[in-house]
DNA sequence: ATTGAGGGATCGTTGAACAATCCTCTACGG
DNA sequence: CCGTAGAGGATTGTTCAACGATCCCTCAAT
């Protein structure tokens, strides 16, 4: 009986899910994440409402939960817009992320960790890479540097993680070079994972620095180029 | 004229600053910071919208501001309710500031570094504590280190520690013996900050472990004393 | 080329309405 | 006396329509 009650507790998160708002803005972070609204779009809040049969008051609650995830920017009786990210916002992604993820490695115990999560992300990376599936390789990354924050235990660090990736994932957008941007990354993943099985919190560590460096330099580098073209 | 053009833009902030809702969520936010409405409280739409004289529908945008950011909590068909931390809730905070702090303390380059706001919440709190006003004495402390981490000059670093940092407030409000709660840290700011001067990391970091784990079980403690009261 | 006025579109806010849910109080039966 | 069932009131959840405010675009005038 103990145990039916526990499952109908763990089934409660699924049930209070059932508010409109919520359901509208999953919709419409997924359509963001796969670039169907490209950034700089407005998203007027009568024909998405119309289209997705909601009333406007629902509509602004949605785009309320994607504001505060930094997806969408709000500009008062303008309306809101998918974010354009600058230059400066990914240089303070990158800044955030080796802040926060090397303290997370620095901050691990004695070793076995749990690497069941990083080692699943690095396999689903390794399946996208195999298809030639690019954009997949790049979620699996941003699954990979996730599971390695979990394993701080902080739901606070994780939360904050968690938009962090979601506004990379804007930058990787305006990329739209996945392979040359994601591949590389696969066998690094794997290397600080390698790291952390044989418990070397510094290898893991400087492995990490020099991973992110890299990769900020080079997204900067066509996100630079990239933002040149239209401006 | 260019540099007059670029200050004007300074402003511009300012001036795009008025929405009702969020002038709303600007007053219910300090009222909560100051205890007016202590956790727990339920926040009715009808008295408090009456009062303020907007309407529900404004209302209720500025209780799901605040909700996001964690201040408030909302129970379906309920009402929205000033946050009650539970336990896990404060280990959490402060494992998130551990972690974050510490990290931007090591991320520090070579001295010297701008330690003007850390000084004035020094000054802060020492002339809270002339005057007997240890509330303030616990907010000058937050104000310490969020000026540290401003450290790192990162935004994002900076907001999800000011929503922690406002959490942690909640958690002051309950347990309600401010004195014996701040006082002993201002000396410990002081020496953290004379560490920083000199250029020493290290210890300042160890400064700062040491301080954040006395005041998480400090906290915790007379938290947990204090809840079982009520339960 | 710059300025200013007008019109259309969109957003911000309000008020009302109705359904759904919760809380309290009462009455009933054991 | 205690526990339970139910009625009623109060509060929230959700949607809709309306009006004022603001922004953007166009066009004419200087």
């Amino acid at each position: 009986m103990a145990e039916q009650l526990k499952d109908l507790a763990d089934d409660r998160a699924l049930l209070g899910r059932t508010s409109t708002a919520e359901r509208v803005s999953d919709i419409l972070r997924s359509r963001i994440a796969e670039g169907y609204f490209p950034p700089g779009t407005r998203l007027s809040e009568d024909s998405i409402g119309g289209a997705l049969g909601v009333s406007r008051n629902t509509l602004r609650e949605a785009f309320r939960l994607l504001t505060h995830e930094r997806l969408l920017v709000h500009e008062l009786n303008r309306g809101v817009f998918v974010r354009v990210l600058t230059v400066e916002d990914v240089e303070d992604i990158y800044r955030t992320r080796r802040l926060v993820e090397c303290a997370v490695v620095r901050g691990l115990g004695e070793p076995p960790y749990g690497l069941d999560g990083l080692t699943g992300a690095v396999e689903e990376g390794r399946r996208a890479a195999r298809e030639g599936d690019w954009k997949s390789v790049g979620t699996a990354n941003i699954h990979f540097h996730r599971e390695l924050v979990a394993l701080a235990a902080s739901e606070r660090t994780a939360e904050l993680m968690r938009s962090v990736f979601a506004e990379l994932r804007l930058a990787f957008h305006v990329v739209d070079e996945p392979q040359r941007l994601h591949e590389p990354y696969i066998a690094r993943n794997v290397a600080i994972l390698e790291a952390l099985h044989g418990g070397d919190r510094e290898k893991a560590e400087s492995l990490l620095v020099g991973y992110l460096d890299d990769s900020l330099e080079r997204v900067v580098e066509v996100y630079r180029r990239r933002v040149g073209e239209d401006g």
